[in-house]
RNA sequence: GGGGAGAUUCCAGAGUGGCCAAAUGGGACAGACUGUAAAUCUGUUGGCGAUUGCCUUCGGAGGUUCGAAUCCUCCUCUCCCCA
């Protein structure tokens, strides 16, 4: 190992944005094994890849011989958090908050080995505590450390004091803390992580703590990433970037990274893979258009810890095959068409509809007329022109193009 | 509980009876240029058809009118002020 402690190697890699108290956490994670958690509210049936920051903090926390909690938020997926968002999120049903949260729950086990016999990780459902509780108990246990002056005036709630914040959602944060101190009483988590967005909410966790135990806690949040183009991150235009393979394709998850801006690759290298520090600095000294092979790179690693080696193994060489030279296609997106529909006769720009390479058939004429889709590497000319079995030639596929990049071959069945 | 303002297409935000599928900006997409990068310039940006056409959209439900996003009634939600 190259770095000599969890908190060096989180820095050095870019994770760290606020610490409750450097020095000395630096010193604990040096000197001793803590436990450390951090929540994922399970409010979609998928992580997507701007969860992969604390995802990957968690697995260097196990790496480094810590013991990693990661908490289900099924209870605080109830409430909902107005940390730095616009506007209240609509409410979620305990049996969709369930069902996510399995799935949610799966994604995670890539990232941390719960089966480790060294560091037993947990994976913890907040809603076996947090369903239970007596509101008159709780506000005299818990809410009477809370001042609602504090809250109101943290950054977090800034926007939502112009927009307004409903009691249920200004209660979240009561709810992480007592998290968080549960966590601290029942496993002795002394440390939890987060987004930045998360600060406050950490802070009131550990302050809680403090009032109720005595004793020191610790926080640290992690940067939100934004691309260099000032975007949120995993944003494209099919929409966000999932871990989950039925939503996002290997191939296409393989793509986004390996189209990331130049300013954007080191410092993902850093982030998202295990590379070591030496490795990454070679890849550093690239410039120019040599700074391909970094992202190629970079997408592989990505890929193969996420979805499996031969999935990226695949990915990089459907890859080569679309923008360079030889190899197998095979892991481009396919659409099945049925024979007859073929026989019949299909207009192309249904047919782009049909991939989903276009919005509608509406907007492929659009495409069209702007010289934007191809088949088989031919810009289409005419958008009235219907596609039939004859174009499919022997291998009965077609390799639709929709831009520069975007690709998916339909198949005649 | 009382008073006021508001809900518009992905977002922000115009529009206050026909010229509105709805200004402008952002985003997104496409083209040119490139390195599957960025920046820049150009174009496009509700659906279905296609030479002027039809359908759906301006919080929801009704109504007035030849005609409504625009006027009226009720409802839902949000914000602000007062309690």
């Amino acid at each position: 190992m190259v770095f000599e402690n969890v908190f060096d190697e989180l820095k050095w890699r870019g994770f760290v944005e606020q610490v409750t108290d450097e020095d000395v956490l630096q010193k604990e994670l040096s000197e001793r094994k803590l436990t450390g958690y951090i929540g994922f509210d399970p409010t979609a049936d998928s992580l997507h890849i701007g969860s992969m920051v604390p995802l990957m903090a968690l697995h260097h926390l196990q790496r480094h011989g810590h013991r990693a909690i990661a908490i289900l938020g099924g209870g605080t997926a109830m409430i909902g958090d107005p940390s730095g968002k616009t506007e209240m999120r609509k409410m979620l049903s305990r049996e969709a908050i369930i069902a996510n949260g399995e799935k949610i729950r799966r994604q995670i086990g890539i990232f941390v080995d719960f089966s480790d016999q060294k560091t037993r990780p947990l994976a913890l459902d907040n809603a076996d505590w947090l369903l239970k509780l007596r509101y008159i108990d709780f506000l005299r246990d818990i809410g009477r450390h809370f001042s609602v002056n504090r809250m109101l005036a943290a950054e977090a709630y800034k926007i939502r004091m112009e927009t307004g914040l409903s009691f249920i959602e200004f209660n979240y944060q009561i709810l992480q803390a007592y998290d968080f101190w549960v966590l601290f009483r029942e496993y002795n988590c002394e440390l939890q992580m987060g987004g930045n967005d998360q600060w406050g909410n950490i802070l009131a966790g550990t302050e809680l703590i403090r009032r109720k135990e005595g004793s020191d806690a610790y926080g640290l949040t992690f940067p939100l990433l934004t691309t260099a183009g000032g975007q949120k991150m995993g944003k494209t235009a099919s929409g966000a970037i999932w871990l989950d393979a039925e939503r996002t394709t290997p191939y296409d998850f393989y793509q986004y990274w390996v189209n990331v801006d130049d300013r954007d690759v080191i410092r993902f290298m850093k982030l998202f893979t295990l590379l070591s520090p030496s490795d990454i600095a070679a890849y550093e000294a690239l410039s120019g258009a040599e700074l391909r092979k970094a992202k190629k790179r970079l997408a592989y690693e990505v890929t193969a810890f996420v979805h499996g080696k031969p999935a990226a193994e695949e990915a990089e060489k459907a890859s080569e095959a679309l923008f360079g030279q030889g190899g197998e296609d095979t892991a481009v997106p396919e659409t099945v068409l049925p024979q007859e529909e073929a026989e019949q006769g299909i207009p192309v720009s249904r047919l782009f509809a049909m991939s989903g390479l276009a919005r509608s058939a509406g907007e492929a004429r659009r495409l069209i007329r702007q010289g934007g889709l191809y088949i088989d590497g031919k810009r289409v000319d005419d958008e009235t022109r219907m596609i039939s079995t004859v174009d499919f030639g022997d291998e009965g596929t077609l390799l639709l193009r929709s831009g520069k990049k975007r690709y998916h071959r339909i198949r005649l069945q």
